[in-house]
DNA sequence: GCATTTATGACAGCATTTGTCATGATTTTA
DNA sequence: TAAAATCATGACAAATGCTGTCATAAATGC
C-alpha cells in the first residue's frame, strides 16, 4: 500500500463490524489510513490523540449517540471535520446533525465514491487551512512550522525560547514534566546548571499565556514538576 | 430585518429569476444579506470584492458552466466556501463537483432548512478556522494577527520589518507600488531618507520569498516601484 | 555609451532574547 | 511553629537578531 499526496488519515467510529470492515477496505484501498473504534468513548478519546484528517462516524452507537459524541469532541476543544454516516436519512436529521457541528452528513445507502469524495472536500477545505502540524489541547493551538501559538483562537506572541518550551508542554499536554526533562529535551543540557533558568522561561510562558484569559494555563506539581491545563 | 450572530453574507449566481428569487426570500428571512448575480461572468466579479461567507451557485448558468466558474475563483485565489445546487443529482455529478473545488453540493429539490443549516456548517468551518484576518494571493498567503506568511503552504520566516513588507504587498496584490508609498506607510516617512532603504529590504523579503520556490515572487517596475506576482 | 536606477554585501547601532542572580513567596517537613 | 526546601519574580548583563546606512556592482533606459 502507498500513500499518496491524497490520502487521508481517517478516524472512523461505528459499531457495526460488517460496516466498518467494508467502509476500510474501500477506503484503504484509495491508500488512506484507517483508524477503527467500535465506541463513542473510545472514538472521543482517539480523537484527542491521532492526527486524524477526518473523522467518520456513525450515528447509531452503543454507548452514546454519534451526535453527543460530536458535542463532546468540539467542547474539548477538537476540530477535525466530522462526516456523518446514518440510516436516518430525513431532512430534520441532518439539519439536526449539522447545527449539531457535523461538517457533513451522508445517508444510507450511499455509494463510496461519493463518501470518499466529500471526505476529499472536507480535508481540502480544512487543509488549506491547516499548512503544517498542529497540536490542539483544550483552548490551545500550537502551529508548528508556522511557530505561533494560539489560546481560544488568539494570537499569542512568544518568543523562540517560550515558543519551544510552549511547543513541549503541548507534545506532553496534561502530563507532569519534570525539570530534568525540560533541561534536557527544551535546554539541550544534560547537566544541572544550578541556575533556576526553568522557572524563570516558565514564569514568562505562563504570564503570556494567561494575560487577557480566563484561568490558569500551567499548574505546578510542587517537588515534581509542571503540567499544560487544557483552559 | 435585524441581522444575528449565524446570518451569512450570501452570493448567489443563478439565472432562473423565480428560483432566485424564492432562495433570496427564504435566506433574507433568517437575516442573512443576498447579493444574485445572473451570470457566471459576473459572479466571478463579484467574488473578488464582497467579503462573502458562501458563494450559492448553480451549475447551470448562461455563459459558462458553474464548475467551469468554481475553477475560475479558485485559480484567482477566492477560498470562499462553495455550495452548488444542480437537477444534476446523480453520484457521479456530485463527485465531479466536489472534485472540482465545490465545498457541498445539493441536488434539486431540496428543503430550504436543509439547504441553510448547510450553508451555516459551511460557514462554521471556514470561520473556525480564519483566527484572523487572512490574505490570499495566488500562492501566498499572509495570517495578519498571527504575522506569518506562506507560500504554497509552506511557511516563510520573516522578520517584524519584511514581514510588514510583505503584508503590505498583499493588501495591495497585483498592483504597482512606489518607494514612496512604502516609505510612507510602511516606514512612516514623510520624507525621502536619501538612503536605499526600502531596495535593500524589498531584496531581503524577495530572496526569502523566492528562495525553495519555483518562479520570482516581486517584480520590479523600473522606474516605478514594485508589485506582488500571484506565484 | 552614459546617466540613472536598482541590487547586494558589509557593517554598526539598536532592539530583543535569554541566562544568571538575588530575594521574596509558598510549601513541606519535623 | 520554625526551619528547610522549592518555586516565583524583578533586575541586569551578555548574546543574538534586526534594521538602516553606505558603498559599489549590476541592470535599465535613453
Amino acid at each position: 500500500m502507498v500513500q499518496n499526496d491524497q490520502s487521508l488519515n481517517i478516524l472512523h467510529v461505528e459499531d457495526d463490524e460488517a460496516a466498518a470492515v467494508a467502509v476500510m477496505a474501500a477506503m484503504q484501498r484509495e491508500g488512506n489510513i484507517v483508524c477503527w473504534e467500535k465506541t463513542a468513548e473510545a472514538g472521543l478519546q482517539k480523537a484527542g490523540r491521532g492526527a486524524f484528517d477526518v473523522i467518520l462516524l456513525d450515528r447509531m452507537l452503543p454507548d452514546f449517540d454519534g451526535l453527543e459524541l460530536v458535542r463532546r469532541i468540539r467542547s474539548v476543544g477538537i476540530d477535525t471535520p466530522v462526516m456523518m454516516l446514518s440510516a436516518l436519512g430525513r431532512s430534520e436529521n441532518r439539519i439536526e446533525g449539522l447545527d449539531a457541528g457535523v461538517d457533513d452528513y451522508l445517508a444510507k445507502p450511499y455509494e463510496t465514491g461519493e463518501l470518499m469524495s466529500r471526505l476529499r472536500a472536507l480535508h481540502r477545505r480544512s487543509a488549506s487551512r491547516v499548512h503544517s502540524a498542529i497540536i490542539i489541547y483544550g483552548q490551545f493551538e500550537c502551529h508548528v512550522k508556522a511557530r505561533t501559538a494560539f489560546r481560544q483562537n488568539r494570537h499569542i506572541a512568544l518568543s523562540p525560547k517560550e515558543f519551544e518550551l510552549f511547543k513541549y508542554l503541548m507534545e506532553n499536554a496534561g502530563i507532569v514534566v519534570n525539570r530534568d526533562q525540560l533541561l534536557r529535551d527544551v535546554w539541550n543540557m544534560d547537566f544541572d546548571p544550578q541556575t533556576n533558568v526553568v522557572d524563570v522561561n516558565m514564569g514568562r510562558l505562563r504570564r503570556k499565556l494567561e494575560q487577557g484569559h480566563n484561568g490558569p494555563a500551567i499548574e505546578t506539581i510542587w517537588g515534581s514538576g509542571y503540567r499544560l491545563i487544557a483552559g
